[in-house]
Parts: C-alpha cells; structure tokens; sequence
DNA sequence: CTCATCAAGTTGTATATACAGGCTAGTACA
DNA sequence: TGTACTAGCCTGTATATACAACTTGATGAG
C-alpha cells in the first residue's frame, strides 16, 4: 500500500502504537482531542474521529467530561478475549490453584514445529499444567511457547501467574486459531483430570500470534462433564448502543 | 431509555428497520448522503457518519462514485456469522444432503420453554434432521422454532433448503448465544451419526434472538471423530486496515 | 466547616464548506 | 462507428465553528 493513510488513520496508529510498546498503560490517559489539535495539527473533527474509532475498537474508554482512557485488556472483547482460566474461575467465585507439572526447554517437532512455523528441532520452551477450580481438575494445559518471544520463561511461577497472564503482560495478543474437538484422551490425561475412561474431553487447541508470527501453540484439554464453551453474540448495530456491553467470543484466552 | 437519540443514529435506524423489514434487499441501492441530506433534513457530514458506520458494521457496502448498496448476508461476519452446514461441506468441495427425521408441531416444555421464553405447553415448531456429508451423518440437528416467527415452517422442504437458510430469510438475526460441550450420546443419536459406543460428541446448544426475543432453539450433535470448530481471530485495528477481510467466528450458524 | 455555585476542560453532536478522487453515462469529435 | 472526454454524481477526507452535557476542582457564601 503506496497511498498514504488518511490523517485520522495515523492518528489512530500513533496512539495503538503507544499503547503496544507499553508505553501508555491500562487506565492511562490518553491525549485529549484538543492536546491532539495542538501536538498534531489537525482539527478537532479529525481528533475526534481517530479516538472514537479507538473507542469503537476497543482500545479505549471515553467519559464525557473527564477524558479518554487505555481500555483495560479485560474488557477489550474485541482483540482476543483475554480471559485466563484463573479469572474465569474467579469470577464464577470459586477459587483457581494450579500444579506445574513440567516447564523446560525442548526441541519442538511434528505438530508443534509446524504450527509454530519453526524448523524441527528448534528450541523452545514445554509447559504443562493442571488447573483447578475448588480443588477439582478443570484444565490441562500443554503449552509450546516460542523462546524469542518470552526469554525469561522458564524463570516464572506459573503457579502464582497463569501462562496466559504472563504471555499477555509479554507482548500483545495480535491474532488468535483455535480448534475445538470432542475426543476420548488417553490415560495420563485421564488421570490428571480424575476422570473415568467413559468421558470425554473438550479440547481446545490454540494459536497465537504476535507480530505477525506464531509465538504460543497450546492444547487445553477440558473433562467434559465439568466443562463448557459458551459464546454470546450481539451485532454492533443494535444492542452496541442498547446496552455498551458486548461480548463477542467468552472464554477465548490466549 | 427515554433520551432522544443523536440524529446520526436515527438515519442508522431508519435504514436497519428498512433492511431488516425486507424493504431494501441485498445489493439494493440505499439513499445516498445527499438524498438524506435532502429527505432527512440533515447536514452531509451527519448522513456520512450515518452510512459509514453502517458500513463498518457491515450492513452496507459502500463505493465511492458508485453509491452505497445493502451488503449480502453472506458477508456480514459482523452480524451472526451465517453459515449453514450445507454451505460448509460445500466449502470443503464435498456434497451435502440430509433427511427429515421429524416436522411437526409441538408443546414446549422444560428446557425448551425456557430457551424461548414461552409458557410451558405454549406451541412451537419441532424440526429433526441429519445432515450428511458425502452420504456420511456430520450432524444432528435438532429445533425449536417460534410459531410466530415462521408461521409457514411446516410446509418448508428442509431437504431442499436447511432450516438455517430458511430462517435467515425469514427474518435477520440479532443475537446468538452458544454452549459447546463434549458429551457422550445417548443410544438414539448414535445409531443415527453411525457411530460406535466409546465415540464422544461435540455439542453445540444454540439460541438465536430476532426482534429482542428468542426465536430459535437448536441443539446440534456433531461425532467427535469427524467434525471440528474452528475459529479464527484477527483485531480490527490491525488486519482490518491490512486485509480488509475479517473473520469473527467461523461455523456460528443460525 | 459545609454546601452551593461557577469556571474550565472534556466528550458528543451537528452543521457548513471545501477539495480530492472514483465511477458512469452521455456527448462531442474523429 | 467508435473512441476520447467531460459533466455530474458519488464517497472520502479535512477543517472551522458551534452548542450541549458532563466532570472536576476552585471559589465563595453561609
């Protein structure tokens, strides 16, 4: 694309932009529309589009009379749903504790190197967890991360912060794969969930992209008598303006 | 809410009620910015907010020099993404076909009544049918449909057209809500997916709202073993400028 | 000290105006 | 006949201006 982007465009990309590098934080205040007419030349008119775009995006809150402000990634339903599992038990109001079964560094191969986009044998780092929710295993999670992405990987508690947490706080999610399936898992799986060898699993696998590669590859496994799915759909046109709040795919984290 | 609405979002509502009641079709030209200009008594910038945030919601499409024209169904992945099985497996260049097992009329009860918002008893429409691909069963589809939605649903060929195309024509979706589940099938849906005793399902339980109430009820058993959900998520500020072509949540059909 | 009021800054909306650029149909010209 | 061109309509963007409504903090009266 050779045309230059419309002013309100750049505009907007200044302000994304900030907000990737980390330097504008959740809650932050975000230059006013006239703070944008002086620092940026333009008019009020184009300010005011560029941050009401942000705003309809997602990316930031707007109050009348008070100002505009970086969304918080919670309620950014619009980029990947950012919901870890801890939260989401939490917000059920039980409580969430997880085990660290394994986190070291491995040569991925097969599946893994392939979704990953990384020739086989490349390092990177192996997680797997069990998550519970009031004692209950509700989750296991096998995570493949890309070792550029996240250096310090192997250093975490990944008992004190979800993956999930950790890689969001690391770099912005950009674009986000997944796959649900029903399958019968195989018996180590079984056991972590405490399940029976008549239930299945729902399982999801997942891709997520950062800078336009593939960092973080994981499959979330789920018994599927505990365990569900749920998505709620509202057009932007009608309940956007009804209600405000507009949920577009729960339960999709990275 | 009793505040008066901005202007802008009453043109907006004024060509929904027109697309939606069926007084616009798909392709059709809408008024452009200088017609409503003229018969809404506006300043153009007001209608060119109006028509561009339709478009960015995906109910219009817009050229310039050309005018502003009713988007097809098909494209609006803003709205629920209208995918029916049939046009999926023909996606994947693979031949549909199904079976009425079952089309009849019915008294709501239990789940069913609260799924739609009726008194228990109250009567709805009970569709029941398989779909095949390649001959071979890929999904159970089982619905509930609102009398008065679709008063003519008993004389429909659901061989012919999927109730999914039928009720899209009926009328546009507003709102959906999903819960995907992996369960084990009872005896019945087994034998009629073909599928043998130790064979999870991958359910999807689904309610579709028009008009602000519920219309539809559908719970869809898909084997385990030969279908998946897949989903695929890009972040409006980022490809939406890039390809221009967004994805929000693949196979969330009616 | 407390409460009311007010000023300043902010977003939200609406209008008038202007120019650039895409598309189409009809016209003029060869 | 056929081709080139242009007038007219369309969208897309940008600016200047105006007023309303909301929030906060300061100021002043009681």
């Amino acid at each position: 694309m050779i045309a230059v982007k419309p002013r309100y465009q750049q505009l907007k990309d200044l302000i994304i932009e900030r907000i990737s590098r980390g330097e504008l934080l959740p809650s932050d205040r975000v230059p006013s529309e006239n703070e944008l007419v002086e620092s940026e030349k333009v008019s009020r008119m184009t300010a005011n589009r560029a941050l009401r775009e942000l705003n309809n995006e997602g990316y930031v809150e707007r109050v009348a009379g008070r100002g505009t402000f970086v969304a918080d990634y919670r309620s950014r339903s619009h980029l990947v749903e950012v919901h870890n599992i801890a939260d989401e038990i939490e917000r059920r109001g039980h409580t969430h504790s997880s085990q660290v079964v394994r986190q070291s560094r491995q040569r991925a191969r097969g599946e893994v190197a392939k979704a990953l986009h990384v020739e086989q044998g490349t390092e990177v780092f192996h997680l797997l967890l069990v998550h519970y929710e009031n004692g209950t295993p509700i989750q296991i999670e096998d995570r493949h991360v890309l070792t550029s992405f996240a250096p310090d990987c192997l250093a975490q508690d990944f008992e004190a912060v979800t993956p999930s947490a950790y890689l969001t706080g690391v770099a912005p999610l950009q674009e986000a794969e997944q796959v649900v399936r029903a399958s019968m898992p195989i018996a180590a799986v079984r056991q972590r969930l405490q399940i029976d060898a008549s239930e299945p699993c729902l399982v999801i696998i997942r891709r997520t992209w950062s800078g336009g590669r593939p960092v973080t590859f994981a499959r979330l496994h789920h018994p599927g008598s505990r365990y569900e799915l749920t998505g709620h759909y509202t057009p932007p046109g009608t309940s956007r303006a009804a209600s405000g709040d507009v949920v577009r795919l729960e339960k999709l984290s990275q």
